[in-house]
Formats: C-alpha cells, sequence, structure tokens
DNA sequence: TTGTAAGCGTTATCAC
DNA sequence: GTGATAACGCTTACAA
C-alpha cells in the first residue's frame, strides 16, 4: 500500500496501469470503452482510476490521436445575448463529452478578416468550429474551413450549405407570419425597416415582409422601406424617416429588436401612442423586447437549439452513429403589447 | 527541390529542421525565442518556417512543457453584455500569446457547482482561471483552484482577495457618488432597490447609499428599501413596493439596470413622468440603459479593462518581468435623463 | 482478451 | 551556439 516516494503529480496512465496490474494499453482500452476487454479487468482499472482520481490528460490524447477535443465558435455577432446563447446551446451539446469550447470574435469588416480566422485555424487546428451570422454568411470562409481540413457549421437564416454543414431558421417565413398578422388586424399602411445590404438575414426578413403584403394584395411604396444597420441609432433615423411620411404608417415592422427600440424611442418622442397610433414589431426577442414600454412584440428564433444542432452536427458521428440533427428550425411570433389594430 | 512522396499532413518541426540543415531543437530555440542563437541561423530557420507554413503543434507543446495555453472564463453573471466584454478583455490581453480561451458557465445554486468547476479544472488544467462575480465571491472556490494548483484572477465589486489574485471596481464609492448626486439635485426621499443577500455588489452598493445619506445626515426608513434579486421582474416588484409608500420617494437607486427598468415601468404604468415625478439610478450601464426612455443614469463599472488586467495577471510574468497590473478600477456615474431635479 | 513496441510533435538535459 | 537523446502521456499497430 505504502508506494516508496509517492509524487505529488498528477497520475498518468502509468501510474494506474501499475497499480492495477495490467499494461497501459488496457487502461487506455478502459478509457476509451473499447468493447473487448474482460468485465473483471475493467473494474479493476475503474477502481484504480478512482481510488488515484486519474484524469487523462487531453493533450497527450490529442497529440496521439492527432486530432484535438476543441469546438471553436466564430462570431462577429454584435447581439450580446445572441452569443452566449449560442455558447449555452454548444456547451450543452458538448457536456458528457470530452470537448471544450473555445471562443473567437473576429472584427467583421476588417480586411485582414479571412487571415485571422485562417491563422486562428492553422494555429489552434480546432476538432470543429461554429459559424455565428453574419459572419456564417460569408462562402469564402467555409472554403477557407474546408480548405484547411476544419470541420465546420453554418448557423444562419436560410440554406446557406448542404444540410451537414448548417442550422437555420426561416426567416422569411416567419417575417410573413409577422406582417400577416398586422394585416390581420387591420394594418394597411405597414413600414419597413430593413436590415444592412449584404446580410442574409436582412434580406430574408425583407422577402418576408414583401411576400406577405404581395399575398394581401397590397401595394409597397419604396416609401415605406427605410434602411437600417441593426443598432439602436439607426432606428432613431428610419424611425424618423417613416414618421415624417405622411399618410404616416400605421405599423412598422423593424428587421431587429434594437431597431424596434430606437423606432419606439422616436415614436414616443413624438407623443404617438404606441400601439394606438403605431403598431411596433421587432425580431430576435432580446431581453430588452420585454422590458422596454410597451412589451415588443417580435420574432424570436431557437438560437440555443440551432446552436447545439450545430455543435452535435460537429461532434457527433465520431462513435459511428450517422447524425441526425435538423437543419431547419422554426421562428415563432412573440405577442406583445406593442401591436394592435390601428386607432381608427 | 522536389522532394519525394511530399506527405499533404502539416509540417512539423521535423521538416523545418531537415529543410534547414539545423537539429529540431534549434528549430524549438527559434520558435520559443531563444537568445543564444546565432542571427543566421535564425533567419534561415525563420525563412524554412515561412516558407513551409509551419506552425508548432500547441498540443504537443503543451505535453511537453507540462502546461497548457489555456484560459478558462469560469461564470455564472446572467448579464450577457457584461460577460461577453469579459471575454474582449481577456482575449485582447490574449492577442499575441499563444493562449486560447475556453468557456465555462455553472450553475449557480446547484449543489454540485463546486464539484462540476472542480471537474473541469481536473480536466482540462487550464493554465488559469478568470473568476466572474457573482461566483468570484465564493472563497471556496477560490481555495479549490489554489488545491488543484490552477492560478486564478478573481473579478468583484471590492477586494476578495490579494492583488495577485483579484481585480475589482469599487462598487461602494460609486454608488455614493450616485447618490450624492441625487442628494445635490435636491433629493431628499431616495429609495433603494437592492441586489440579492449574499451577493457582495449587492452588500456593497448598499453601504454606499447608505454613507452617501449617512454623510448628508438624512435619515434612512428601512421602508424605503427594497429587495431585489438583480433580475426586472423583481424590480417590478419592488418598484411597486416602493411608489406605494406615501410620501413617495422622489428618487430610487437601483442595484442594477435590470431592476431600474422594472422600475420604470411600474412608473410609467402609474402614469407617473420620469424624471419628474421620480428619479431613477441604475447599475451597470447595460446596452439597454440607453436605449430606454428616458434614457437610464446609471454606473458604468470598466468590465474590459478589468477583464484584460485579470488575464494579464495570469499570463503576465512569465516572461520573467514583474506584473504590475493595477488592482482597483474606478466607475464611472453615467448621467442620462432618467434623473434630474425633483419636480417641486 | 491482453501486452509490446513504436510513434504523435514538442521541449529539457547535457554533452560537444 | 548547437545537437543527440530522452522524456511528456497517450494511442495505434501488431503480436501473443
Amino acid at each position: 500500500m505504502t508506494e516508496p516516494m509517492k509524487k505529488s503529480r498528477q497520475p498518468t496512465i502509468n501510474d494506474v496501469a501499475r497499480d492495477a496490474g495490467v499494461s497501459k494499453k488496457t487502461v487506455s482500452r478502459v478509457i476509451n470503452r473499447s468493447p473487448l476487454l474482460n468485465e473483471e479487468t475493467r473494474q479493476k482499472v475503474l477502481e484504480v482510476i478512482a481510488g488515484l482520481g486519474y484524469v487523462p490528460n487531453p493533450q497527450a490524447r490529442a497529440l496521439a490521436l492527432r486530432r484535438n477535443f476543441l469546438i471553436g465558435l466564430v462570431h462577429d455577432n454584435p447581439n450580446a445575448q445572441t452569443v452566449l446563447n449560442v455558447q449555452r446551446g454548444i456547451l450543452e451539446a458538448l457536456r458528457e463529452t470530452d470537448f471544450e469550447l473555445i471562443v473567437r470574435p473576429v472584427d467583421r469588416g476588417s480586411p485582414t478578416m479571412l487571415d485571422d480566422v485562417g491563422a486562428f485555424l492553422e494555429r489552434q487546428r480546432p476538432f470543429g468550429v461554429v459559424l455565428l451570422p453574419p459572419i456564417s454568411e460569408n462562402d469564402a470562409l467555409a472554403k477557407l474551413c474546408t480548405s484547411i481540413g476544419c470541420r465546420y457549421v453554418r448557423m444562419g437564416s436560410a440554406r446557406l450549405d448542404d444540410d451537414a454543414h448548417m442550422v437555420a431558421s426561416n426567416d422569411r417565413e416567419a417575417v410573413k407570419e409577422a406582417v400577416t398578422f398586422l394585416l390581420s388586424m387591420g394594418h394597411k399602411r405597414i413600414g419597413l425597416v430593413q436590415g444592412p445590404h449584404g446580410f442574409r438575414s436582412a434580406a430574408e426578413r425583407r422577402a418576408g415582409f414583401e411576400e406577405a403584403l404581395k399575398d394581401a394584395d397590397i401595394p409597397l411604396p419604396r416609401s415605406l422601406i427605410a434602411d437600417g444597420n441593426y443598432t439602436f441609432q439607426s432606428g432613431l433615423l428610419a424611425g424618423e424617416r417613416l414618421l415624417d411620411l405622411l399618410p404616416r404608417p400605421t405599423a412598422i415592422l423593424c428587421s431587429n429588436d434594437e431597431m424596434a427600440a430606437g423606432v419606439l424611442h422616436i415614436a414616443r418622442q413624438r407623443g404617438l401612442d404606441v400601439p394606438g397610433d403605431l403598431s411596433i414589431v421587432g425580431f430576435d426577442d432580446t431581453p430588452t423586447a420585454a422590458h422596454i414600454w410597451p412589451p415588443l412584440t417580435t420574432v424570436r428564433w431557437p438560437v440555443a437549439s440551432m446552436a447545439r444542432s450545430a455543435a452535435l452536427k460537429l461532434v457527433g458521428g465520431l462513435d459511428g452513429e450517422a447524425v441526425e440533427e435538423p437543419s431547419m428550425f422554426l421562428s415563432t411570433l412573440i405577442r406583445r403589447a406593442s401591436a394592435a389594430p390601428p386607432k381608427a
């Protein structure tokens, strides 16, 4: 029992092997759940492992296996809650696995962005990466991952890639539903604050907006569409633009909640009653959406679930089982007080 | 030039050594910036490295060095923006180093929390961890890190540990300043929505609140203090409690912005004019603070800078230089429209 | 079912 | 200054 000179360092596979009276390979088999193992041997080894408090060294395993246990999250999404929800979803999928999550925010718009991500992938060689919008919409980035040999899954607002490499919410349908909801309440003059050019989400949401109006045979003058860039500030500007119109729109759909908050701000400044004089609908269901006054009707996309599936697509199928994770996710319209039938 | 059977795998240190006509140890010296190296040799090796696109394998380095290049972020902070700001700050400090950030949200309140973190530390053996409040206030956790032999730095609202293991904002002073500001505008009846019991930040902020009133010789009846738990919901309840009082407080200080938003909500519901009838002050300067109406006067603590220093305390001093990172950080009162002199 | 030997890509030791 | 050689802790051949 009394080992001579018990070193205080972490026990290694050798210690376990010695104490259990087996070879390291056998211990390795136990760790890796090899099926061809005498049950007695397994038990004995497990006991020694527990007794010693042995934990396999991930770096050593990574070296021997020529792959590591890191999943990267590459993102440039400005919405903190979204990013955290994604992290939560990924970690949920990674629980009970040996994988860890490493995060890598990148600077969208930086001319060296692709190089930066490339350097990160080359250096760390993560087992796989989850790409968040809007950067996930960048096809060059996906190609880069492929060329480097790094698995990836893109999150997005529409089918961006084949099922193995993407999870998406159907933003177009979701917005269409929201607008149809407004129409059903009697709104006829509905404005849109759209997201920035080059963003797939912005394009999809606009498309859904237009489709809904078209289906209802309601004309859409260009003046009812204001530009935004997903910031509160741009929502303020867009709100001023749209509320200057005569006749005023009775409802405004915003491509995200931040901008909706901006529009609400302007409406209040002008003494408009929301939703009496103006209904407002957002997109994202950020925490703020529920906390502003009146609470914002908005669209919630299942970020965490999507992220979870994304991660499972990456790490799943390692045990040979096919990965049958969904690729498309439904968003839900969250009805709150900011949208109601127009007053008169 | 034409190597026979160029394998498509990543180049290793051996490839570099062979091509440069030196030993692997020399290449290793170049990588690790060893000072005792012939400049010519170094240049030649660097050329080959660049030519080959060689990148050292972090896992192999970790194994050989018996330490890895991972900094963990352990957090249970509910504020997404805060967590992301921390991540940003840490990564800023880690840029240009070989370290990566791995994140580990934990479930505060789970009875197995300490075990969970312990398992994480044992398994991954990160080089160091940054602990976010409120979990960072847990002394048992700090002890656990020490016993496992994992470096740590705690972020907090007050001195929680010695300088090497902590960075803190001075919440007490910050709140004191905010309350003094309200007093200077003529408020005499000021309510407090405090944070949950057991949170150091809540205690510090309350202490600052009380000190300011005491310094001004203003009595503080217990009824002017309402309990909250840092959620919007609890802000609603606390707001109702305080605004039921007669005479009504003319100002309310909230221990965070979420709760301030809740109080604002109630004030609006009751038709109160903010700030005319009621001034509101928050704490945190979340994005929401600037987007609600009226924009919220609040206290901003330099999260990212603190996180940056925390990370530097962890990885600094590796090159022998002493780490001279600050431990205390000043918060700033952000004056917005939600606080003004009382109407009458 | 289990063990032996070799190797994963790097760094430390200690000669030269 | 530089280079053999032996670690580091694990896994994959391939034997037994």
